[in-house]
RNA sequence: UCCUUCUUAGCUCAGUUGGUUAGAGCAUCUGACUGUUAAUCAGAGGGUCCUAGGUUCGAGUCCUAGAGAGGGAGCCA
């Protein structure tokens, strides 16, 4: 009996002593260390993935989200199950075993001779959404749990995390504090846009003021509450400290918008910098721009060509006039290699009020006078029949922008800055803010901002004022450019707009 | 919020002046084939034509109302 035992435990460990030399040395990466790695040829290697088309019951294209490239994984179909061989459907979870070869076919270089597989998620074909062909946007926001398995829109999300990343690689190389101002915020006073306001009130129980109104001081924090619009207030008490400070975080508006441009909750990127005059802070929205997509042009090349390729497809859909004559890479080495034009507000309505469709009554609102706001036809014109490039209009009439802005001495102009992309329209927009204690709160008694809200900004003049720049830049608007993607639904993973707050 | 277009099979879409039993591709299932590249070939199943009214002998098609979605505009980032 003992040495029956003895004796197996001894062939037990033995048998073990192999399993653990041949796992050992079985290597284990990712589809795409695989697909760059000629040298790890004829090694056994273990993957796991996801299945995305099953060929000829013998070819599997796996992909496992690290690249927008599947490898090919070769079945011996006359010596694997039957049952097996039926659970290789699309979306299913696998664990492979194999060794890397070199392909016989054309598509690929490498492939994986299986020797033996698992199939550790079954995906019934019958039920899941996402097959091996052409689905549309509509369709997959629906599915927004599971489009990211499309190449697509992972190849979309890839990207949007590097550009995350090179956001904060960009400031921080160059000494920028990262500030997390608040979410929920107590001043409702920066006029950005709708609020969502925010309370602990339970339905039909706010206790009422004496005059009818929701009696708010009763609420939570004491105050009227609501979500942020904008961390840029925020942002400037910590440049005021720090020197060159920048927010990047969720920002939200309860404007009933349905555009491809807007969404209710989104990414917004806002650098603030003390001693910085508005030409400094155009010169850094350029420089930012140029350097995180000239980072992305290096880090994300594959899905770049992917993403470039499927809007070549995509425009060839459309008629002659409204194409694109630059693809995306091109787009985006355009911006990368060339100055943006730089064009005083006053400037642009001459070249508006002279152009040939002001001339044509082509615009829906004609250009006449100096001061009206630019609508988004007169900014497209700029930058895509004009000057052909991005543009930055600075300049703007004090009375079409916030109170925040730095009059310019002619009395009528503010220090404001926007930046225009063929497309998306404004991608940045920011300004030189009043430094000086009494103009801005003139400005502010004049455009109806309670000081005693503010009192905290105020401040910030009161004791060691300077000048001071930042600005505002929507992450999902960059995101869309670097990608090619029209509707800013898609390239937010779980996108929240009027009507529409699933997942 | 306004303007506009759309809603037909699981998905993408055809559907003639209003006229028999509403079609195709893909997907699914069955079979064949097996070095394929969104494999191919043969066959099968699959429909509340968005909803509710109305006109008509007869409505997927015309009218009214509603719902949902796309695109454009406004607001903005």
């Amino acid at each position: 009996m003992l040495i029956l035992s003895q004796k197996s435990i001894f062939t037990f460990l033995i048998n073990n002593i192999y399993l653990y030399q041949y796992y050992k040395n079985m290597i284990n990466k990712s589809v795409a260390e695989l697909i760059e790695s000629e040298g790890l040829l004829l090694q056994e290697i273990h993957i796991k993935g996801w299945v995305r088309t099953f060929r000829s019951n013998r070819f599997i294209a796996l992909n496992d989200g690290s690249t927008i490239n599947n490898i090919q994984c070769v079945i011996d179909f006359e010596n694997t199950s039957e049952e097996t061989l039926k659970r290789i459907n699309t979306g299913a979870a696998v664990s492979i075993k194999g060794t890397l070869a070199a392909s016989q076919g054309r598509g690929q270089s490498v492939e994986v001779q299986v020797s033996e597989i698992k199939v550790l998620g079954d995906s019934n074909p019958d039920e899941y959404p996402i097959q091996p062909k052409k689905h549309s946007f509509e369709f997959l926001r629906e599915n927004a749990h599971l489009r990211v398995r499309t190449n697509t829109f992972s190849a979309v999300m890839r990207v949007r995390s590097k550009l995350s990343f090179a956001v904060h690689q960009y400031f921080q190389e160059r000494n920028f504090n990262y500030v997390n101002t608040p979410i929920v915020t107590g001043s409702d006073a920066e006029g950005a846009g709708e609020m969502f306001r925010v309370t602990n009130f339970k339905d039909n129980e706010a206790p009422l003021a004496e005059d009818g109104t929701v009696d708010y001081s009763k609420d939570f924090f004491g105050k009227e509450t609501n979500l942020t619009v904008s961390g840029q207030l925020e942002a400037e008490t910590y440049a005021m400290a720090l020197g060159k400070a920048y927010t990047f975080g969720p920002t939200f508006r309860a404007e009933n918008s349905n555009t491809t441009r807007h969404l209710a909750e989104f990414w917004m990127i806002e650098p603030e910098v003390a001693f910085m005059d508005l030409d400094g802070n155009m010169d850094l929205a350029e420089d930012f721009i140029k350097n995180v997509l000239n980072s992305i042009l290096e880090s994300c090349k594959d899905d770049l060509a992917f993403l470039d390729q499927r809007l070549t497809q995509e425009e060839k859909s459309k008629p002659q006039a409204e194409r694109s004559d630059m693809s995306l890479l091109e787009k985006l080495r355009f911006v990368v290699d060339n100055n943006f034009k730089r064009v005083s507000y006053t400037e642009a309505i001459d070249i508006l009020r002279n152009s040939k469709p002001n001339k044509k009554k082509k615009f829906q609102f004609p250009i006449n006078e100096w001061g009206a706001d630019l609508q988004s036809e007169h900014e497209r014109f700029l930058v895509e029949k004009h000057f052909k490039c991005p543009v930055i209009l600075f300049d703007y009439p004090a009375d079409i922008k916030a109170f925040y802005m730095r009059l310019n001495d002619d009395g009528k102009t503010v220090r404001a800055m926007d930046v225009l992309f063929p497309g998306i329209g404004e991608i940045v927009g920011g300004a030189q803010r009043e430094e000086r204690y009494d103009v801005l709160v003139e400005k502010m008694k004049a455009m109806n901002i309670d000081e005693k809200e503010l009192w905290w900004y105020l401040d910030l003049r009161k004791f060691g004022t300077a000048v001071h720049s930042g600005f505002g830049l929507g992450f999902e608007r960059l995101v869309q450019f670097t990608t090619g993607m029209s509707n800013i639904r898609d390239v937010i993973p779980f996108p929240r707009t009027p009507q529409n707050a699933e997942f």
